[in-house]
RNA sequence: GGAGCGUUGGUCAAGGGGUUAAGACACCUCCCUUUCACGGAGGAAUCACGGGUUCGAUUCCCGUACGCUCUACCA
């Protein structure tokens, strides 16, 4: 009888959340979707020196903007609140309690300078079977000792305590069977002077109490795992422990090593999925939300970096994610990020969609360039005719906006070295001829077009280029005809005279 | 230093004892387009190295090298 499916993602509140920890929320809720589990939301707030004002919140608003919803959090309530691990410090301390009555833990009272010192005097110092007999702990104390020092409120922490030469293993989802010798691991701190788990004690606490199924996380945590399994096994049983899957990690573009805030300020691309301000450093940081890129893209991108589903499909809506997803397909080696290839995933995703879907952030940014869409209807006849030409939703800026919005930036020097008196009594006539009958339809205009250039003698292909940055201010954007045809008599005719009259 | 994990084109990757070793991004060339894109056609890999096993290894085994992660009263 297996039991259900339940996952977690358990950030700590210490700043923006980066590519990384974003993939493993998304892979922890396609697993629990695509199983009919549970994915909880746990925040990781033991540590109140790093504690940032806000981050929590962020976290919130990012899975919000990517659409992934838990079920279970400390802002969506649930079942086993409450599920900041401040507020549930009670309940760790027992179980570091026991061990230590078990004799599998121990207190320790070094100091920070103690241990400072100790690890100048020993390289590659460790706290662990073969040094724990030379410091101040509950081993080496006597009881009187022991018992002064408790009276006198030192502080002190608790450290597990495993016996060397023990084999502790355990089957990785991702990596197979995962092999350590516990001569190699170190003593760890369990119970921190304040009184406050650390994340060794918290997980297998939590995850326990959580009743937590399958525990996803960064490949970083695989040389600390042989102490939560064992902490497993001692304390709730390793029949109860959750499966383990520990993702690759997501490295730097150029150069090794994992992928960094600061190479996105370095290289020129997001990190964080939404902007993120540091208040204690006031540091800004952009996010792929504000750079211009789809929810959907993101995530889509995301699942794909370390993820491959076996067919040749790249383009996947989160629904199509939660059939396919699945861990056996998911890589062992980290990959590196390709800002290109994520800003491919969002093209393809804008010419996916429809005025429906983003209408709402493009009038918002619109309204930031002070762009005014006057008509419903031909706004999405722009849409329709623009949106193969934006990587980013802010390129709608520049590809749209001159259809509601005179252009002042004319690229004047795009036209003026081949602009002649030849040309300027073709678009003197071409006003005129406008002005009597523009006929509204792009084929039409462009027929009038050509047949005035005959008699005026001048290639139209000539023209063109005028014609296109007169219109739009550059040299972009759909067919000209369609362009004028849209902006319609009065502003084409008015776009024409205003450009002339900066070449006279 | 130690432990763990990893290694298929510049990048993401499919594949897996016998293949012309998929596909995508980027880059280059060409076509389409009198703009920019879209679209279409083409171009690149002795599968890290060395030993085995085998009729045959990119694929299995063992080494080596290289890389990464961890080695905090941080997660």
């Amino acid at each position: 009888m297996s039991k259900k499916v339940r996952v977690r993602f358990a950030p700590s509140p210490t700043g923006g959340l980066h590519l990384g920890g974003v993939r493993t929320v998304l892979y922890n809720y396609l697993f629990a979707k695509q199983n009919g589990g549970d994915f909880i939301v746990r925040i990781e707030d033991t540590d109140q020196t790093r504690f940032v004002e806000g981050a929590e919140e962020y976290i919130f608003n990012t899975l919000e903007w990517c659409g992934l919803t838990p079920d279970e959090s400390p802002k969506h309530g649930g079942p086993h609140a409450p599920y900041r691990q401040s507020e549930r410090k009670e309940s760790y301390r027992k179980y570091a309690e026991e061990l230590v009555a078990k004799g599998l833990a121990y207190y320790a009272f070094d100091t920070a300078e103690d241990l400072d010192a100790k690890r100048k005097e020993i390289a590659n110092f460790q706290y662990g079977h073969s040094t724990r007999i030379s410091m101040k702990n509950s081993l080496t104390l006597s009881d009187t000792e022991f018992k002064n020092l408790i009276d006198a409120n030192t502080p002190y922490v608790i450290r597990v305590k495993l016996e060397p030469h023990q084999e502790i293993k355990f089957t990785d989802l991702i990596r197979g069977e995962v092999h350590f010798d516990t001569t190699q691991v170190d003593d760890k701190v369990l119970l921190k002077a304040d009184g406050m788990p650390t994340y060794h004690l918290a997980v297998v606490v939590d995850d326990y109490a959580m009743q937590i199924s399958h525990a996803f996380r960064g490949e970083e945590w695989l040389p600390s795992a042989p102490v939560h399994i064992f902490l497993w096994d001692k304390l709730f049983g390793l029949e109860n422990m959750p499966q383990w899957a520990h993702l690759p990690l997501i490295l730097k573009p150029d150069g090794n090593g994992k992928l960094s805030k600061r190479d996105g300020d370095r290289l020129g691309f997001p990190v964080f999925a939404m902007d993120w301000k540091d208040p204690r450093t006031n540091e800004q940081a952009t996010g792929f939300k504000e750079r211009g890129f789809l929810p959907e893209a993101f995530t889509n991108m995301l699942a794909m970096l370390g993820w491959n589903s076996g067919s040749e499909q790249e383009l996947f809506s989160l629904e199509e994610l939660i059939e396919k997803f699945s861990l056996e397909r998911v890589h062992k080696g980290g990959a590196k990020f390709d800002f290109e290839k994520a800003k491919w995933f969002n093209h393809e995703w804008i010419k996916k969609s429809t005025i429906y879907d983003v209408r709402s952030t493009i009038y918002n940014l619109f309204k930031e360039h002070n762009i005014l869409v006057d008509d419903e209807s031909k706004f999405e006849k722009v849409f329709e005719l623009v949106k193969d030409r934006c990587v980013l939703l802010n390129d709608f800026v520049q590809q749209a906006g001159y259809f509601f919005q005179t252009p002042t930036n004319i690229d004047i020097t795009a036209l003026q070295p081949k602009w002649d008196d030849k040309k300027k009594s073709f678009f003197t006539a071409l006003i005129q001829q406008w002005n009597n009958d523009f006929a509204g339809d792009a084929t039409q205009l462009e027929q009038q077009f050509k047949a005035l250039s005959e008699t005026q003698q001048i290639k139209a292909g000539e023209l063109m280029l005028p014609l296109r940055v007169m219109l739009v201010g550059g040299k972009f954007g759909p067919g000209v005809f369609e362009i004028a045809s849209i902006i319609g008599k009065e502003e084409t005719i008015k776009r024409i005279e205003n450009t002339i009259a900066m070449l006279a």
